[in-house]
DNA sequence: ACTAACCTGTAA
DNA sequence: TTACAGGTTAGT
């Protein structure tokens, strides 16, 4: 669900909320959303940490607790982190409850398939899940001939490409067909075959449309809302995604639908090449 | 470099 | 009933 607009929307409404609380109890509802770390509990050595910082790297969310210990919590499709200011029956797909020196933070997922990891803060950048992720594409350090670098290694379309976490970090299916729209590419073509403009022009398409998601505070087209429960906008700034078949916003032409890396991918045959 | 698998819910 | 849904990854 989350892809970067979302994740660093959450770590913004959460940093209001959390920063600088003590998680005063946890409550595992379903096992294994919690990873323990070797044979530490998770709960035992969460119980009666700070909050220090929540960053964000990709898609991931990063807690730095104090004692040297981080969570690295992980969304995937479904997942959500809800602030309550009071206490808070768990609702059906609550995964997991922090009990907080003021309110609550419940982690819930109706898919099953979001993660937190307890791990210690030293070894966090260097663990499996974080080592492998390509670059920021926010940060200064993402320049157009970095981009131009990772995609002349790929063998694979653009959009396999974009949605590979080690070429860049952070987009999924939402705003990797967006980038491709606002940057006139084919999703389908060799990711290896773009010109020095046509990489121009995506790195700046990327970043635009990673911009514009964090400004709309993300895209609610289904489960996303941030960590206060609120929808973002961004849905009603989509050009491409989830209108396959519908009039290009562009050119008026259809758009249409394929199937790329496992993900439905739409695009204009017109304005996109 | 692909696919299937992990899960549950909703819409066609 | 079947297909599909913001993601990642183990296995091929």
């Amino acid at each position: 669900m989350p892809e970067l607009p979302e994740v660093e929307t959450i770590r913004r409404t959460l940093l209001e909320r959390v920063l600088g609380l003590t998680i005063t109890g946890v409550k595992v509802l379903w096992p294994p959303v919690a990873q323990n770390w070797q044979d530490k509990i998770f709960a035992e050595v969460v119980t009666g940490r700070k909050i220090e910082s929540i960053e964000r790297r990709g898609k991931y969310l990063l807690f730095s607790l104090d004692e040297g210990w981080s969570l690295v919590a992980h969304l995937r499709m479904t997942g959500r982190l809800n602030y309550y200011s009071c206490e808070q029956v768990p609702e059906r797909h609550a995964r997991l409850v922090f009990s907080l020196s003021q309110g609550e933070l419940h982690f819930s997922d109706l898919r099953k398939f979001g993660r937190i990891q307890l791990i210690p803060t030293d070894l966090r950048s260097r663990s499996a899940s974080l080592a492998k992720l390509g670059p920021e594409p926010l940060e200064a350090d993402f320049t157009a001939d970095i981009l131009g670098e990772r995609l002349a290694a790929k063998k694979t379309n653009l959009k396999a490409a974009l949605l590979d976490q080690r070429v860049l970090a952070g987009l999924g299916n939402i705003y990797a067909d967006e980038a491709l729209f606002r940057a006139g590419l084919v999703p389908a073509r060799e990711a290896c075959s773009l010109s020095a403009a046509e990489i121009r022009k995506l790195h700046g398409a990327i970043r635009e449309v990673l911009k514009a998601g964090i400004l709309a505070r993300g895209t609610s087209v289904r489960d996303y809302r941030d960590a206060n429960g609120e929808e973002g906008s961004f849905q009603d700034l989509l050009q491409v995604y989830g209108r396959g078949t519908k009039p290009c916003l562009q050119c008026g032409r259809p758009l249409e639908k394929m199937r790329l890396a496992g993900r439905t991918t739409v695009f204009c045959r017109n304005c996109q090449s």
